[in-house]
DNA sequence: CTGGATCCCGTAAGATACTG
DNA sequence: CAGTATCTTACGGGATCCAG
């Protein structure tokens, strides 16, 4: 729960599933995180290595946040768990 | 997150897996939660249908908790949850 | 014995403004 | 563009005392 049980860490990963996005491009995604939010949730992931974080130019700074195998698998869980709700109740 | 990612949720249906226990059995084998987080929780999974709660006599007052349906595919979730923390990190 | 009632605290998270 | 800084609020959880 403490790597996958903040809010929003699902939704990151679920975005950034299928191709690597852009700091802003996330955030434009998750209206109603702040970028405060976002940040620090992106570090913790990394840190977790659910994502890897690339810079891939500077002027103006760019920088890719890429999901990893274990940010993959994590989304497994969440989506069993998913599931599980679905099926219980609401 | 909201029915299950609570502390103590799992490990109290762990311990209601194999049989129905009382509130302070439950207590003791939990040693670390509080009376009053014990309850809380208590409560809050008998809300969601995690576990039942019965009142098996009065004089003295005897409660039991015995995990309900919800509660039984809850904690499989959990399971694969932590053989998930153990593949990956600590 | 099974809880309820309070009080306290740490941390997640939101809002807003600012910066290299 | 990609964050940081600062402030504030909400809530889970712990400790302790009380009650039917």
């Amino acid at each position: 729960m403490r790597i996958i049980g903040n809010k929003w860490t699902g939704s990151i990963l679920w975005h950034l599933k299928d191709q690597p996005m852009r700091f802003n491009e996330i955030a434009r995604q998750l209206a109603g995180a702040s970028k405060k939010v976002l940040a620090e949730r992106l570090k913790a992931m990394e840190e977790n290595k659910l994502i890897t974080r690339d810079v891939i130019s500077s002027k103006p700074v760019a920088v890719q946040y890429k999901i990893a195998a274990r940010g993959l698998n994590a989304l497994t869980i969440l989506e069993e768990l998913k599931n599980w709700t679905l099926e219980n109740d609401l």
